[in-house]
DNA sequence: TGTACATCAGTGAACGCGCGTTCACTGATGTAC
DNA sequence: TGTACATCAGTGAACGCGCGTTCACTGATGTAC
């Protein structure tokens, strides 16, 4: 049954969020496409209407989760409420919501060239947004205290999901000692 | 046909060094059963005399590359030789033979309890191991110490192997960036 | 503004495919005499 | 040491299943008059 344009827009928009928080959360490969139209409120038939591909879509997806976490980083009001903020409890437990380059890095590696693209480009966002509330005033030095912080913010959390399961004191231990070693370094 | 009991620790010990490479280059999802056991020189119908299931070989696959790796760290010279050699471009574009952590890490959250107990096992090891080539006598703060250097790392290495197809010379400034960094921090 | 019809977003059955796993069978190994 | 037979590691066909993708159909939307 045919359906406004305004609805043919809501619908896209569903989509994309739902595999947005689904491949954040199970990774692209444990997500079907008949899922994320369940969640999105349609059945897998009408997908193909929207994306050319499951692989499209997953590129297009990356890219939004990417804009999305970065928009939250510029509103934020220091580094250092971000970088709590990344290596909390709350962060490491909600994938779904959270920051799409540690969830997805290890997946993106293997992923289309346009994901890929996307994801690269999405990083150095990242980058800029962390090189933008440094104080070091020589630029070189400036970009490589960013690449720095965001690597141990980015395996800080990685580390931490991956032993969650097996061995949650050691996980909460992680996101303490990087958070703290982090404070130390950025001051403020 | 029957086979020698040699043969038999031989054709178990080929399947869980196969497994152990294919998975760190591809993921668990991505590899299959009877891929590892062609790897493996055997068909398919064999694997299940020597694992319980594919969830039972990722685990001790898992295990293995854990221990060998460790094995390798134990060897080296100094923390920065490790360091110069985790942050290469080689063990960047070998994630096959290399570090099982970050190559496997995203996926470990979602793996059977088994596997996320020896992922966790893995990882205390390595923090041991980094922790034994610092000067800080203070024990929590040579922990700490270690903690984040690894989680420096292991986030380089993954931002790395993340954008390297993406933007290949961000990834070669992120390892060099860490590097530097690390180098810094860890003097000599 | 009201009517008639072409368009097309969404539905759900169906497709081929590869996956993890099972199983009847084969034939070399290991053992009992 | 030599023979007869039970054991069992490996083979390859087969299984059920869920995946990504396609397609004939439906019926509300948007448009031409």
């Amino acid at each position: 049954m045919r359906v406004t344009k305004a609805k043919v827009a809501e619908h896209r928009s569903a989509i994309l969020a739902s595999a947005s928080r689904l491949f954040r959360e199970r990774g692209f490969n444990d997500v079907g496409v008949a899922e994320i139209m369940q969640a999105s409120g349609l059945t897998h038939g009408a997908f193909y209407g929207h994306f050319r591909s499951k692989a499209d879509l997953a590129g297009q997806a990356c890219r939004q989760a990417c804009t999305e976490g970065l928009a939250r980083w510029r509103k934020a009001t220091s580094l250092s409420a971000i970088i709590d903020r990344y290596l909390s409890p709350s962060h490491r437990d909600d994938p779904a919501t959270g920051c799409a380059l540690s969830a997805l890095a290890a997946e993106a590696a293997r992923q289309a060239p346009e994901l890929q693209k996307n994801y690269a480009e999405g990083l150095s966002g990242f980058i800029e947004a962390v090189e933008q509330r440094l104080d070091e005033s020589d630029p070189q030095a400036r970009r490589r205290q960013a690449i720095a912080i965001l690597a141990s913010m980015i395996g800080a959390l990685t580390m931490a999901r991956g032993v969650a399961a097996g061995d949650p004191e050691l996980s909460d231990a992680i996101l303490e000692s990087v958070r703290a070693e982090l404070d130390a370094r950025c001051g403020a």
